[in-house]
RNA sequence: GCGCCUAUAGCUCAGCGGACAGAGCAUCGGUCUUCGGAACCGAGGGUCGUGGGUUCGAAUCCCUCUAGGCGCGCCA
């Protein structure tokens, strides 16, 4: 990547300055390029020379002096010049700069890929919502957030791996078992009571009636436990079905569906259990066994096994991640939590400490929570009373790619409203539409082209000199940047700016610059240009998981 | 009480150690005989919540305070 390479041409010109006396011989900060606001001050600029001046003692203007006079020339750059009060700043040739259309158009589809990741194993696990009623719209964000995480990881060269965690076992399971049972019985006319803690939404009516429907009174005459249990199975498997298939719309796709009861079978929870036993973790007290987490500097212990004898919610995520790291042994996990799981967060931590992972590979992240509205009214959701409104329902009424962008465009760390009139709208100002509409106007432009008979194929790009052209290019130049600071922070958001701002200069060059003019040598040289700019627009949509149509 | 997140233009939000703080929407004013006007160009609008500190330099880092959110269960 260019950024890189011009970091490091300044370190060895620094290095050098100093072989030659010019420059005291203090160690080297990291050389950070930056992208200056002002185009003025050129396409790169670092404030190198300001870092040293302190630990050198002189002037930063003229340990910048120093610095550019042994900086080795090279293609792309055209000139590099020192400004007040100590910067140096790269100007790129425009030469270079032209020529890389031909380079966005070799790389096609895979334009934006960087190697950072060398092939190290990340998981990524999100939404992993109990399956006890359908997803609702807050589940949407951490949806959207880890499937497009996933996507600019895979560009930036890790092998990735998406993962949905069933909690198909524990207390908040057993309501819903109890509450269909109950429903099942009420459907057929039978005495039955609800749970007191259970899931009094239509959509349980509607999932007891399916079963009756397809089913009958198949699991009526069965002793209760024995019903508890296979009407049990049957209601879970129908929800994660359609669970999956909300995401499925979402164009949320799972690599892996990992069921919490398999840490159980297959002795994970056992095996983990006593390796924190071994170590020391463990203590039995008032009846419980507690992980002793103020040991490892939390502010209280926490409930392992309950006094009833049954794991909790930690437990079996402790072994879920003994799992993920002992077992399957991924480089990086991830996981996408709800602010509702903050309180997870620094005992998770302290139990992977515990277990010897280095703490670097365990990443979480909070996304906040979302507010949904109607106009200015604020809508509660409650999945126990059943006043939800469905993902499903959001997804019908705006669409896959309005529901993306949507959830996209804050940064996780926010809290967000989500105005269900304001999405639904399908106004002009959409950025969605912003975005898609420049696609849209490129595909028409190389059809225009394809029905002149225009080949553009010897096209030379060196023709692509104007203004507009190079601010073009300069923004496509950008993409691999931008997978490598989201594979880096962990900050997906970055994507919708991004392509707002190509689209912007896209739409900027198309006003100045005629693409199919008389003039036959430009025409292909700007058909390149054009389609280039196709390319990397398509894939800054694509790594958000939405689609780059051809017309609108 | 403790922990985490948030506070930036009228509104919704980017920026998170560098050069005059940005975008969209809204407001006002321009562009339209040509490849898609769902477009382009321009203007106004901000003591970056408060008060300290660190630094050559702070919206960005540290501390105080204020306001809002989430968490602090033998729930998940």
């Amino acid at each position: 990547m260019l950024k890189h390479k011009l970091a490091e041409l300044l370190a060895q010109a620094a290095t050098r300055a100093q072989q030659s006396g010019k420059l005291p011989a203090v160690t080297l900060p990291e050389v950070i390029m930056e992208h200056p606001q002002n185009p003025e001050h050129g396409d790169y600029a670092s404030s190198l020379p300001l870092k040293l001046a302190r630990a050198i003692g002189s002037n930063p203007l003229s340990i910048a002096s120093d610095i550019v006079a042994s900086i080795a020339p090279t293609s792309e750059v055209e000139r590099v010049v020192v400004a007040p009060p100590g910067f140096i700043n790269f100007t790129l040739s425009a030469g270079w700069l032209a020529g890389q259309v031909s380079s966005i158009l070799e790389a096609g589809a895979s334009y934006g890929n960087i190697e950072i990741g060398q092939g190290r194993r990340v998981q990524i696990e999100f939404v992993s919502v109990n399956p006890t009623g359908p997803l609702h719209v807050g589940h949407g964000r951490g949806a959207i957030l880890g499937s497009t995480l996933a996507n600019a990881l895979t560009a930036a060269g890790y092998r990735v791996e998406k993962e949905y965690y069933i909690n198909d076992a524990g207390s908040q399971m057993d309501a819903f078992y109890r509450s269909l049972y109950a429903r099942y019985r009420q459907c057929r006319n039978k005495e039955a009571e609800m749970p007191e803690d259970g899931y009094f939404g239509q959509y349980m009516i509607d999932l007891a009636r399916e079963i009756v429907d397809q089913q009958g009174d198949e699991f009526l005459n069965l002793p209760e436990k024995e019903a508890l249990e296979k009407l049990g199975q049957v209601g879970l498997d129908r929800m994660v079905g359609e669970i999956r298939a909300d995401l499925e719309r979402l164009g949320v796709t799972f690599d892996v569906w990992f069921s919490e009861r398999s840490l159980y079978k297959n002795g994970q929870y056992d095996e983990v259990i006593s390796l924190l036993k071994q170590r020391g973790h463990i203590s039995e007290k008032e009846g419980a066994t507690w992980f002793v987490s103020t040991a490892l500097g939390e502010d209280k212990d926490n409930v392992v096994i309950r006094s009833d004898g049954s794991p909790t919610y930690f437990a079996t995520d402790i072994a879920y991640h003994y799992d993920k790291f002992l077992k399957r042994k991924f480089d990086t996990v991830i996981n996408i939590w709800g602010a509702d799981h903050m309180g997870h967060v620094s005992r998770m931590k302290a139990v992977i400490g515990a277990l010897g992972i280095d703490p670097e590979q365990f990443k979480v992240i909070i996304s906040q929570m979302v507010t949904l509205r109607r106009g200015g009214e604020i809508v509660r959701v409650s999945k126990r009373s059943g006043d939800i409104v469905t993902l499903r329902e959001l997804v019908d009424e705006v669409g896959t790619d309005v529901c993306r962008f949507f959830f996209l465009c804050r940064s996780a760390d926010s809290q967000m409203d989500f105005d269900l009139e304001l999405a639904k709208k399908q106004s002009a100002d959409n950025p969605v539409y912003y975005v898609q509409y420049a696609h849209a106007r490129i595909a028409s432009i190389l059809r225009l082209a394809q029905e002149k008979g225009i080949d553009y194929r010897d096209g030379d790009v060196s023709l692509l000199t104007a203004e507009p052209e190079l601010a073009l290019i300069r923004k496509m130049l950008l993409l691999p940047e931008l997978v490598e600071t989201i594979a880096t922070t962990l900050e997906p958001h970055h994507l919708t700016y991004y392509a707002q701002d190509l689209a912007t200069v896209f739409h900027s060059f198309y006003k100045q610059c005629r693409v199919v003019s008389a003039d036959e040598a430009l025409t292909w040289a700007r058909l390149k240009l054009v389609e280039a700019a196709k390319t990397v627009l398509s894939r800054a949509l694509h790594l958000m998981g939405m689609t780059a149509p051809e017309r609108m």
